[in-house]
DNA sequence: TGTACATCAGTGAACGCGCGTTCACTGATGTAC
DNA sequence: TGTACATCAGTGAACGCGCGTTCACTGATGTAC
């Protein structure tokens, strides 16, 4: 019926997302061009409408494939982890060194929380919808106790803590100052955490 | 000596200055163009060069420039609230509503920490030197006690804490929740701030 | 005081380039007979 | 099984536009005489 089957559309289609979700929190969505993020996925970029309808509707896709992804990881790694050391590890993860260095494949907010933020309805609508799955992990995480509102705005607040801790990690020119602060950083985050509900 | 004194490129210099640090909090870094800006300075964008080497050279100077506006803000702000309460004080205006709403006018970490962690060192650097005054202002803030070096990493800690809460809650779609979460990002910052040394 | 001159901030056309988007076309595939 | 056909993901030229940067030129000013 149809040139390829369906599976080899949404091969491609789902191509274009990874390599839009790595491109965009690298460089930054406005720095994006669909040319060189199709040559990316190996494909022209004349095919790039036959995906989406427009790069702010890749974006909003895309935005919701790397949320998806960073929950996905930190979902994984902290399974086997015991209750009473998810938090720590959770904050350990986040606030990583390797996690500064590579934004490419880390936390979408902390590379692109400003321009989601001029972004359109759709496209903030999106993020926090997903983003609200990984607060949901890190209010599991959390002590016992509380109330559910709560506990996910003390799941917040944490999030809130580390994203801001690790952009000025990445901004600060100093490596050593940039480490130290990370470090600083998630003692805030777990004190936040371990307030007594 | 020249078609007009020093007086006159300087206030030329000044204006390019303040519509940059305006525009570049408001639409981020890569989407502002050379001739929009220079026209709002009400010059043409062939002046540019005359004042700066580069696009990369201005947004360095514009947003050092930018970064001194906020701190003189806060500075006066603070100026005359009595000590025990500076803190609360400046928690309270880095996390009003206002503060989410307006984007070109307020922290410059808020509006481009991520486009500053991609920029050059000399860009990194520069931010990372004039923030360090503000940080001096969140320190002078903070209850009496601990060393230089303490008081230092708990007020980049404190910085961290509104710095992620101010961006989630501009890229949180729902306004109730935006203005909840800045409520829960102040209790917590607070928190930081109240720690025992 | 009046005039000729030198300065240089500012102008605006032009450079090559990449942007998002459109569209006529191609050609590998699955389907129908 | 072999052949003719329909499909449509993907191609690549083209659209108008704005980008950062360069440069020959302009003309209001301060200086020199």
């Amino acid at each position: 019926m149809a040139r390829y089957d369906d599976v080899h559309k949404e091969a491609s289609r789902q191509e274009i997302l990874d390599r839009a979700a790595e491109r965009l929190r690298r460089d930054g969505i406005a720095a994006v061009g669909l040319r060189g993020l199709m040559a990316d996925a190996g494909l022209t970029h004349g095919a790039f409408y036959a995906h989406f309808d427009s790069k702010a509707d890749l974006v909003t896709e895309a935005v919701d494939h790397a949320v998806g992804q960073t929950f996905a990881y930190f979902e994984h790694e902290l399974a086997e982890v015991p209750q009473d050391r998810k938090m720590d590890r959770l904050v350990e993860i986040y606030l990583h060194p390797r996690h500064r260095e590579e934004m490419s494949i880390g936390c979408v907010a902390s590379a692109l929380a400003p321009e989601i933020a001029r972004g359109d309805k759709a496209l903030r609508q999106r993020f926090s919808d997903r983003n609200a799955n990984f607060l949901g992990l890190i209010a599991d995480c959390l002590p016992a106790g509380g109330t559910a509102a709560q506990r996910a705005d003390r799941a917040t607040t944490v999030f809130a803590a580390m994203l801001g801790t690790l952009q000025l990690a990445r901004a600060e020119a100093d490596q050593a100052r940039a480490e130290a602060l990370l470090k600083a950083g998630l003692a805030a985050a777990l004190l936040i955490a371990r307030q007594p509900f």
